[in-house]
DNA sequence: TGTAAAATTTAGACAAATTCTAAATTTCCT
DNA sequence: AGGAAATTTAGAATTTGTCTAAATTTTACA
């Protein structure tokens, strides 16, 4: 475990928001100021393989990451973007009853209207 | 309704694959010799807002397109990368259920690893 | 420890995917 | 038909992510 991959993780565990790739660099930089953009990528794959942090792929671009152990889902809201977490406890179960052996992970990526922006637009 | 975003969706609904914005493209230009990437982009954007297709983000870089009116998620072996579809009958009920309204649409990817894959690894 | 091999990091060039722009064309409405 | 609105076009620009080759760090073990 090197002290950039170290500081990596402290930046995607620390926070809740589910950051970009980018802003995982400047605020590793911030620890480290040599840490160069490679490095970050490097490491996010690595972690992402190594099962220590997950990835959700672009509603907006750049992938985000998540660092959460437990299985969840995410919800977009479609009007005002932004992200947050939902959790469906028997889902994981019921996917490889489905599916069968082999199922390494699974993303689940829900767009709806959240309540504020629905409450907004009444 | 364009001749090219006409074009555009009869690529996409013609084929069982799942294609990138780059093929569909490329695909499209057989049709309509003179239709130009940005064209592609702006019409995939629209159809996917309308509900005509659905977009399936980025395992291996570009995001892919899908056609079906049947909601059901996808299959990509970490192996040989290949994408398949699985139909998952109860699951939008129950996820409405759990969310509650305001749902516009899911995405449900499974990283696995494929049954052919897993046979040749033995 | 000392040291050699293996792995990782670095900066920056590179590449791929997508978005933007502004002018030209087409479609839509009445 | 005539004008406004929407769409298309080509290509430039941007964003996101990957690659390279040299330098540094870590690891394994004599």
């Amino acid at each position: 475990m090197t002290k950039q991959r170290e500081a990596i993780l402290d930046v995607i565990r620390r926070e809740k928001r589910h950051y970009t790739a980018e802003e995982i660099f400047a605020l590793s930089r911030l620890i480290l100021p040599t840490i160069s953009r490679a490095t970050v990528y490097n490491n996010l794959h690595a972690l992402e393989r190594d099962g220590e942090i997950r990835r959700i792929s672009g509603e907006d671009g750049a992938d985000r990451y998540d660092s959460s152990f437990v299985p969840h889902g995410h919800l977009f809201c479609i009007k005002c973007r932004r992200i947050s977490d939902f959790h469906y406890p028997a889902f994981t179960e019921s996917l490889s009853d489905l599916i069968g052996s082999g199922v390494e992970s699974y993303e689940l990526k829900v767009r709806y209207i959240c309540p504020l922006c629905r409450e907004s637009s009444e």
